[in-house]
DNA sequence: GTAGATGCAAAGTATTTGCGACAAG
DNA sequence: CTTGTCGCAAATACTTTGCATCTAC
């Protein structure tokens, strides 16, 4: 395993206090993409008393710490997301809403190029690939 | 030149009204990409008495209805520009705010065919490439 | 001990909506 | 005519902030 979020924290200079403990054990659990409702009820659970605005103060600060990656998929609230050295896109299920995350490796490399050939340094990207499910069972269609 | 917005709202059987003429002829002149904020206050000039929900309902019903294509770049508002058949993504410059359109097919095979792999059949994407400038006088270090 | 973090409630920002008056087809 | 739109102000949704108190280092 990599790096835990605490020691991330150390590393930072990032202050470590319960709530962020907390906050930063929920969000290395999750395997989803929660947005701050969500996060805010799952930290609930461990400890009643940790107030909204930590919350939103807590994800800000490890986002701009490069501990969290916020997401801001079509129309809905901002999501979050432990961010691991594999860099990763997702791709959203519109009906469904599931995410999977993907990794291609041509794609990042035709991504730095199309910058470059405006002149400037790719510093960050967002790729997001909206689809629907297809069928495998074509044969359904000839009993509707 | 191609089917104005008129044309398209006509086409899609939404009724034109004065203050929606307005707003489509506006867009349709912005080579920008404005926030509602800003479309507004364009519009405004042309008819102050217009107010701004009816700029929201608008933009909104013409992104329902493919006129208007609706971006969400990093930690702002809401931006709209006018969707032509050319379809392209953005870069948008980190530190200036300047957005450069630009298109490349072989991402877009790409990403097809990301989400033909995990089964899905793509209805929409999202590529947005945040980058800084380059420094063309790379002389300018030797003095730092 | 002190700078920075927290909880709370209030304020901000962006956007949507209920409603009576009004206008397009 | 009738259905849908408009302007207005109030409401909503999400996020940030001022302030007094508390805590990690």
């Amino acid at each position: 395993m990599s790096e835990s979020i605490e020691q991330k924290c150390l590393a930072k200079g990032v202050k470590l206090t319960d709530q962020r403990k907390i906050i930063a054990k929920v969000m290395s659990e999750s395997q989803d993409h929660p947005n701050v409702d969500e996060l805010y009820k799952r930290v609930s659970k461990v400890d009643s008393k940790i107030s909204i605005a930590t919350v939103y103060r807590t994800v800000k600060l490890f986002e701009e710490s490069g501990i969290l990656a916020k997401h801001e998929f079509k129309g809905g609230k901002a999501r979050y997301e432990e961010l691991s050295e594999s860099h990763h896109d997702h791709l959203i299920d519109v009906k469904t809403g599931e995410i999977i995350e993907f990794v291609n490796e041509e794609i990042e490399i035709l991504q730095k190029k199309v910058a470059e050939k405006y002149g400037y340094e790719l510093v960050d990207h967002k790729l997001e690939l909206y689809g629907v499910k297809k069928n495998p069972n074509k044969w359904k269609k000839k009993y509707l």
